[in-house]
DNA sequence: AATATATCTAAGCACTAGCTTAGTTTATGG
DNA sequence: CCATAAACTAAGCTAGTGCTTAGATATATT
């Protein structure tokens, strides 16, 4: 055997995440990430591959992090009050996670800034978040309710987006404009 | 007098313009630009200052461009329907100006890629393109109603941000799926 | 036609990007 | 205690960035 590793691959990945977070993928640079993640571009090379490999184990650790709010959305029983809750989890969760100002979701940063973008690994990532989503979202509306698939579908959809334009707006408004927002949306449910 | 310009500035906004929808500010480069406008980095530099220049000038191009759009809502006479009718105008405008995809709404596009950006003079125009949007949307919502103040003001901050949503889906959800977005977030107001 | 002056071409500037590599340091198994 | 092999440092590579400039070209006026 030879020197170990003087770094904790997760641990450095978690500082990149919250890199990425704060600046988006392209403005984000391998020498910011040396930086932040305190370890040399030798070390981030041999670790991650690639500026992007070090991107996707971010995303990763991102979605492994969400997981809870996630699961408590799955594990509800409440129905639509579920995913009500679920979208002001979403907006509370960045200052849970100790980022200081409100840097919206990274996976939706992500799809915004990739949407015009041909990367079919980052594209999976964002389809495989987002039909998640949808069938959770169409599971917890058909809950005690007598509506047909077709409204079903159409109010899954209208959620659907709704959570992500929250994510973007959450980046920008205040507190007060949000709840205003979550609570006239789901008036329309 | 001397050589007189083999190109009109208007022309060449235009297609840079389109360009920087198409691929957003930082993605596009000066280069890119040349090719675009079919000028060389010389005039671009003589003609507008800077790449910066080149990119408000396009803001303006755009906004002089969905103006008809904008006047349109303004003039109307049927409240928060005329509300509606610009959303949908909106989304069908990409396409009536030519653009092959959806690339969304470049102001709102330019809103989020420069959300946490320190540039004042983008933040500026962004700023004013929401104040008159809102006022508008107040003054619309105010068209035959009996809601009172705060009411209006939490309808008009809900449109806005579905608004802004709207732009961000435009680019990648289907005409079925906007159309249901569109439908639901007016069924409550 | 000659001159003056603005436009245009293309090469080049300093800088940063993502990534690589030669060479040094460090810890472990024999 | 030394040889080995991995981890580490720092310098450097090519390509691309926004922008500038020296020199060639074209045209309206004298």
């Amino acid at each position: 055997m030879a020197r170990a590793k003087q770094y904790n691959e997760q641990q450095v990945i978690e500082k990149a995440m919250s890199l990425f977070w704060r600046n988006g993928y392209e403005s984000t640079s391998v020498r910011m990430l040396e930086k932040e993640m305190g370890i040399n571009q030798f070390s981030i090379y041999a670790s991650f591959g690639s500026k992007h490999g070090v991107f996707l184990e971010s995303l990763k650790c991102y979605k492994s992090k969400i997981n809870s709010v996630f699961e408590k959305l799955q594990n509800g029983t409440d129905g639509v009050n579920d995913i009500k809750a679920f979208f002001y989890d979403s907006v509370e969760m960045p200052a849970k996670m100790g980022e200081l100002d409100n840097k919206g979701c990274l996976l939706t940063n992500t799809y915004n800034e990739f949407a015009n973008n041909e990367d079919q690994l980052i594209q999976i990532q964002m389809k495989e978040f987002m039909d998640d989503l949808k069938t959770v979202f169409i599971q917890k509306l058909s809950v005690n309710s007598l509506k047909d698939k077709a409204t079903i579908e159409k109010q899954a959809n209208y959620l659907l987006l709704a959570k992500h334009g929250l994510a973007a707006a959450s980046r920008v408004n205040n507190k007060q404009e949000i709840d205003d927002y979550i609570e006239l949306t789901f008036s329309n449910i």
